[in-house]
DNA sequence: CCTGTATATTCGGATTTCCGAATTTAATGG
DNA sequence: CCATTAAATTCGGAAATCCGAATATACAGG
């Protein structure tokens, strides 16, 4: 994970949503984040398969659905990134318990 | 700036060694940048163009020649996102003052 | 003026990135 | 089995990005 791949990896919208995201709520599942950021499930897969292959999510799957967190084994320089990244996107996205889709 | 403007702004190797560089050095004009990055003056010049239209750096003229630095509106979040991109880049780039082209 | 140096810009094409549509895989429950 | 739901993958084309080459602009010094 060298910097230029983090920055790259957040250069899409779609994706900076998701890593943000899923960085507030610890771990989220693939159909809540279809159903908040409003793409397409296919668009949303593959920006999901995107971060993990860079290495920046790690997935956990039970039963039908997929997990989505942030990989453990990101350096701290990215976790400061991400946190300071946060501090303009992130506050407007809280999502709360019943806000959530409940598909799972 | 929004966080998605700036995480594009450095997705590129190049542009990301410019604004890396400029952070450390506080000044750097434009053939310096050409010399080290070995990469040729219109593409360096692109890119600083580019990173200037999205308010990332500020120029000074002197008599022929530009001098770039970074934005001092930076809001506090982006200054702390080049920050935390600093620790693994940065240092392999200390530029000590006889290791400058000297061209200016 | 004329030359040389520093920087910026333009233009076309090549490459990369992104997405829509369709399909596939996998797991669950009847 | 069969239908349904969740998720991933494939494929082709559209759109954005990047770069090489040439040119333009601006300034300094003779």
């Amino acid at each position: 994970m060298t910097p230029l791949q983090l920055c790259k990896c957040l250069a899409d919208e779609t994706r900076l949503k998701i890593v943000m995201r899923v960085r507030q709520h610890g771990e989220l599942c693939v159909c809540d984040l279809v159903d908040t950021l409003g793409q397409p499930q296919p668009t949303v897969s593959r920006h999901l398969s995107q971060l993990r292959e860079c290495g920046l999510l790690a997935v956990r799957k039970d039963a039908q659905w997929a997990y989505y967190r942030l990989h453990e084994g990101l350096p701290a320089w990215a976790m400061d990134v991400l946190e300071a990244l946060q501090a303009p996107v992130g506050k407007q996205f809280p999502l709360k318990p019943d806000q959530r889709s409940g598909c799972c």
